[in-house]
DNA sequence: TTCCGTAATTATAAATTCAAAATTCAATTT
DNA sequence: AAATTGAATTTTGAATTTATAATTACGGAA
């Protein structure tokens, strides 16, 4: 029964890792598979389907614990987080206010080249409308960049740990067609603001982008 | 040497959330003991120590490590994170402006049970303003309280670790005498826009607080 | 004497084994 | 027939063992 087969050499990530990307990819397709929310995780199940021992594979579950996907139970395992609407709007909220203030942090701090790469992002956006899976891809590399340049770490790690969450619902799919529009010209507010460098109209700009993103989503 | 006595029976912690404590303590505590910022975690030598074996502690261990708490490198285990003075200052940031956030939810939300419950924990901090121990601890139950009225699960999460990391650099510590008034003030401030139930104003309050409490700090 | 390579030691990562707790199912008693 | 108790099975939690990787030290050659 030695299906842990060594698969590819040359692999820079700890095993523990590898699961838990893994069983997050898995938790956020969802689809009618196992491990929908609320579902129970079977240890057993899973270690022997990839092919590994329950060691890596608890480690990898108390890291998802850790960022709010699954929930431990003492001595009755880990279940896949239920996220209900008031969560949801919760996650969406702290997302607006974190965002929001990354876009003020952004619009003072930023440099000149900085902005530029913004900039050179949101015009990659203004010529994405026509292609649905392309402006998702861009609009969220935009977002990236402009956390990358508030330069917050731990901002960072707490964003990504809600979009973890909000994936969990998958409320947030891709955008209908009237969306996109309105997107992109929420999109120029911020980029105005950022390229004026006022900081209190890129909060309030980025705020109402996320909450707008809310009701789309919801 | 079995420091792994049952102590107490009807214990409902998991082994690894109680190790998990115990380092984060000593950590925290940081004096002249091993642990302190940038210190390799020998896993053998604690495990000895609490008389547990490296299972549990390497549960702990990356629990502390999706925190933020400790770091860890592939193959050459975990080493205490180091927090350098701008970490301290962006971790102040976040808690500022997740607190406010929370004081303006906290205007617009609290029942008026729980404003005279907030009300009555401050009325108690005017009070122990020559108990230094004693103010601190109520500061800190007033801040909980406020996060509870707020009502988000996902934000006490995200205040709870930034707290464990501000504890890190033990900045915080108790409140220098001149300080305690200063404080105590700014808590008057908080609570009259809460008593108005004045979001806006509330999170001005809230924010100024902290970054006043940042200063002393600093 | 210095540098490179190899072997030995040390520590981490993973797997396996062991123990304890919880759930389920069945049997017996009321 | 229903309910309660106890035993067996299932599953989590922890310890131990095994394997793998990295670092260091030692030796030989340049």
């Amino acid at each position: 029964m030695n299906a842990a087969v060594p698969h590819d050499r040359l692999k820079p990530r700890a095993l523990y890792e590898e699961v838990a990307e893994l069983l997050r990819q898995r938790i956020f397709k969802a689809g009618q598979g196992d491990m929908e929310p609320g579902a129970w995780i079977d240890e057993l199940k899973l270690a022997a389907e990839y092919g590994i021992s329950r060691t890596p594979l608890r480690e990898a579950i108390k890291v998802l614990a850790t960022e709010g996907l699954v929930t431990m139970k003492l001595r009755r395992g880990a279940y896949v987080t239920e996220v209900n609407d008031k969560d949801l709007r919760d996650v969406f909220h702290l997302m607006a206010v974190l965002e929001a203030d990354a876009a003020g942090a952004a619009a003072t701090q930023a440099t000149e080249a900085q902005l530029q790469e913004l900039e050179a992002l949101h015009q990659q956006l203004e010529k994405s409308t026509n292609d649905r899976v392309k402006f998702f891809n861009v609009n969220e590399a935009f977002h990236l960049k402009l956390l990358e340049v508030a330069n917050n770490r731990w901002r960072d790690q707490m964003v990504a740990d809600l979009r973890k969450v909000m994936k969990l619902n998958r409320a947030q799919s891709l955008l209908k067609a009237g969306r996109i529009e309105e997107s992109l010209a929420e999109h120029r507010a911020i980029m105005a603001a950022l390229n004026q460098r006022d900081p209190a109209t890129a909060q309030k700009a980025m705020r109402a982008h996320i909450e707008s993103g809310q009701e789309a989503a919801g």
